[in-house]
DNA sequence: GTAGGTGTAATAATATATATTACAACGAAT
DNA sequence: ATTCGTTGTAATATATATTATTACACCTAC
């Protein structure tokens, strides 16, 4: 079970908007030809990514600028651009009231399964555009 | 997008047999009645549990019970018994090796990501199921 | 007005999760 | 030995989510 490729696909076209902007004009199809899916998908992604107020897009002569400073995006701001803000863990919907465990899982666990959460989204927090741009250009051997 | 309902279902169901063994014999139907699921999502659960060493099935007789003591269980053992250790996010197959976003992204991206699941497994580790009993008897009002 | 681009809907293909039925095998009690 | 309740597992169905693709109206610059 794991989350989609929607945040690792987010990230990276933000990384190509920041590493190209200016240089090349950063359409739809360019942006797919280096994450290597649809134009379509890229154009939701961007969607996302601009109803987020990250990324603006120009309509019509095509290409899409960040908004602000990659040192002021964060990846927990492409996470909440392109996730729902759900539970971590699905729970199982009618547990028996009847049962003292049934009763009390939801409260029990959940409190605890929604800090962990809040720790992913901390840690998300910490890391930054400019870090992962950093890194893109610091090619290994 | 979440993880599944498994570890949560898991996780009742070690409660409940954490809480009952001995008072009840603790069938997949029994245990099925306080999650409010099918049986045979039980019995594949607890398949996993015995798996992993978490729990005796008695077979033919029926019945599950604990093989060590709540207070060394953890959740992390449980989230290793329901769930595949793959990658929390997934990454976009072939991303296009003559960008330099492309061919670092996965490098870039996936250290830093799998540091997070990393303090997911840490979070996981500090409960135990010791904890979570006590909690399900500290009934609120 | 044409060319290249965006936004969005519709559809298809695929994968994953969950529910349910079915049934062989098992152990205990009689 | 047979019966009863149970487990383990396969097969199937259903639902839901994800990704890919096609289609097309609309937009802007030239």
């Amino acid at each position: 079970m794991q989350f989609s490729v929607r945040l690792p696909v987010a990230t990276h076209v933000l990384l190509c908007i920041g590493r190209f902007q200016g240089e090349y004009k950063t359409t739809s199809t360019f942006l797919a030809g280096s994450v290597n899916v649809h134009p379509v998908i890229i154009r939701k992604v961007l969607g996302q990514l601009r109803t987020a107020g990250l990324v603006e897009v120009a309509a019509g002569v095509g290409g899409a600028k960040l908004t602000r400073s990659p040192k002021d995006i964060t990846l927990l701001d492409v996470f909440r651009a392109v996730e729902e803000d759900e539970d971590l863990f699905h729970f199982q919907e009618n547990p028996n009231p009847d049962c003292p465990v049934g009763r009390n899982i939801h409260r029990v666990l959940g409190t605890r399964l929604e800090r962990i959460k809040q720790h992913m989204r901390e840690d998300l927090a910490r890391i930054t555009l400019e870090e992962l741009l950093d890194a893109v250009d610091e090619e290994p051997m």
